[in-house]
This record gives structure tokens, C-alpha cells and sequence, in this order.
DNA sequence: ACAAATACTACAAAAAAGGTAGTATTAAAG
DNA sequence: CTTTAATACTACCTTTTTTGTAGTATTTGT
């Protein structure tokens, strides 16, 4: 119900790097690869969704790499979730039409299942990059989730 | 990295029936199978799992179904997940061992996944059946996740 | 005895996750 | 202007998880 996915972890250890990277400077596909025993066809393929995204910025050629658009602190958890695994919805009844058994819906948890889903939407929007790269959760902001 | 499961899904409509239900009054897999138009086989295996982790009571028989144990806002959405889909944890690398690739573990990002799966376990543990029952979410219990 | 219910096991199809391979393109550096 | 180290892109492939089906055994009320 709740799992951090093989390519979820991969981007965030990336863009945490990235983030602890002095300024100007890249870290490249192979170098994370390498650096986190990462598979590295596999990291390069997030690490392009993540460009195309706009959250991180690539530069081909020798000396080349990626580094972060933003700073940290302004880089959404959802913006990432969004980048790397598509428009995730947390119930296929929310989205694709007529997935619906209970059809017409005498689905009696469907409300409910709404509200965890603002919920977590709202949650998302509200986890930054830096509490990554920090190792802690922001204790100053209204918790939407997880405390 | 958030989502019901159809598993889940009908664990808890089926629940929440039961929950509804008049005292001493039993629903079968029959019966439930086809009020929300859910696969029969499926159903009832799931309902055998709650039945086996003692959150609903079975009679078997003619005039049989379940039952609820206890009252509904005293089961814990966390005991249906263990239940349903067993000791589920949220990453890979703090369930099995050696499955952090970064092992002796230069990963970055564990303490925060760590924070994560408490919060949820947390999370699991203050949410009961009720209030998928009544369609919203206790706003009187301090909200640990999913505000 | 019959019928209606649960209990249990095995299988299988479909979808998602995780990973690999090869080629094209770009650009810095010699 | 060639080489080389990087990203960009596409097509597969394997494994695991999810979802669903089939068939049989067992229990129990009527």
C-alpha cells in the first residue's frame, strides 16, 4: 500500500547527491552509478525522465553530467513521483474510467478512498528534496502526513 | 509509492458491510461477491485471510458468512493490511537482508525511509475500520499521516 | 441425504517492476 | 577533425506481483 519503488529510491539517492554537490558542478550517470552500486542503464533512464521533467539539468559530452535546476528546498516530493513513475493515482477507481466494478457506484469506500488521495496529494507537495538530503522530515511545517 | 490494492479494496468494502450490518446478522462471500460485483474466488480467499488473522468470524453451512470480531472502531486498518497482504514493509533494503545495494550502507537516504515507514506504521496503527465505515477520516485523533 | 456455505490448493493470465543491450547524438579536448 | 566521454532514445527481456480461475474437500443446518 505504502513502498518506495527500486526507481523512486534510485532518483532521490541521485538528486540527494546532486544536491550535496558544490556549486557548478555535475555528477554524471556513471559517477552515481558507480558511487551507489546502481545499475547503470537503468539510473540513466530516470535520470533522463528527471531532466525532461526539468528537475535536474543534463550536459552532454566529456565533462559533462547533470545538476539540480532548483535548490533543493524548492524541488516538490510530488514533482519527483511525477517525473519518475508518471500521474500516479492511488486507486485505479479514480482513474480509468469505468474500472469502477461497483460501477454507478455503490462503492461504499470510494469517498473515503478520495480522501486519503487529497491527502496524499497534499502531502507530496508539501516534502521537499532537502528533507531528503537533510535525513529528516520537516518538523516546523503542518504535518498532511506522516507526522 | 501509494495505492490501493484490489485486494485491499475489497477486504475493506466487504468490511465495511460487515461493519453495517445488524447485531448477530452474517454476510457470505456469496452475498458480497455479488452486491459489489466482486470475483467470487478472489473474495473469498481474502475473506479465509481475515477469517485466519481472527478480524472476522466464519460459519460455515447453510445460513453461514462472517462476521466481525470486534466492533469496527476497534480494528486497525494496520491489522487488515497484515491480514490481507501480509508483514508488508515499505523498501526493500530495511526487510531483506542484503538487499541494499549500497549495502554497509553508504545510502544516503535509509534514514529517511526509515522515518517514513515509522510514520506509516504509526499511521496504520491509529486508523480504524469506522472510519472507512462513516466515509471520513477521525479529525479528532492527532493525524500522524494523511492530515 | 441434500444443499449451502467455508477451507484449501494449484494454476494461470496480466500487469508492473526491474534490468539489459545497442545505437544515435552531442560536445569538450587534443 | 578525430577521439572520447557523456547524454538521448528505443527495444527487449526477466522476474515479481497482482489479479483471477478451477476444482476439491469439509462442515453443518434443514
Amino acid at each position: 500500500m505504502f513502498r518506495f519503488t527500486k526507481d523512486m529510491e534510485y532518483a532521490l539517492i541521485s538528486l540527494v547527491e546532486l544536491s550535496r554537490l558544490p556549486p557548478n558542478q555535475l555528477a554524471s550517470a556513471r559517477e552515481l552509478s558507480e558511487r551507489y552500486a546502481l545499475p547503470f542503464k537503468l539510473l540513466a533512464r530516470i535520470l533522463r525522465k528527471l531532466g525532461a521533467a526539468g528537475v535536474i539539468k543534463a550536459f552532454k559530452g566529456p565533462q559533462g553530467g547533470y545538476c539540480l535546476v532548483e535548490p533543493p528546498d524548492r524541488v516538490k516530493l510530488g514533482r519527483i513521483i511525477e517525473a519518475v513513475r508518471g500521474d500516479e493515482r492511488i486507486a485505479d477507481c479514480l482513474t480509468k474510467e469505468g474500472s469502477c466494478a461497483q460501477d454507478a457506484c455503490g462503492c461504499t469506500i470510494k469517498p473515503v478512498i478520495e480522501l486519503f488521495q487529497d491527502k496524499w496529494l497534499n502531502f507530496v507537495e508539501n516534502t521537499t528534496l532537502d528533507e531528503f538530503a537533510r535525513s529528516e522530515l520537516n518538523p516546523e511545517r503542518p504535518m498532511e502526513m506522516l507526522g
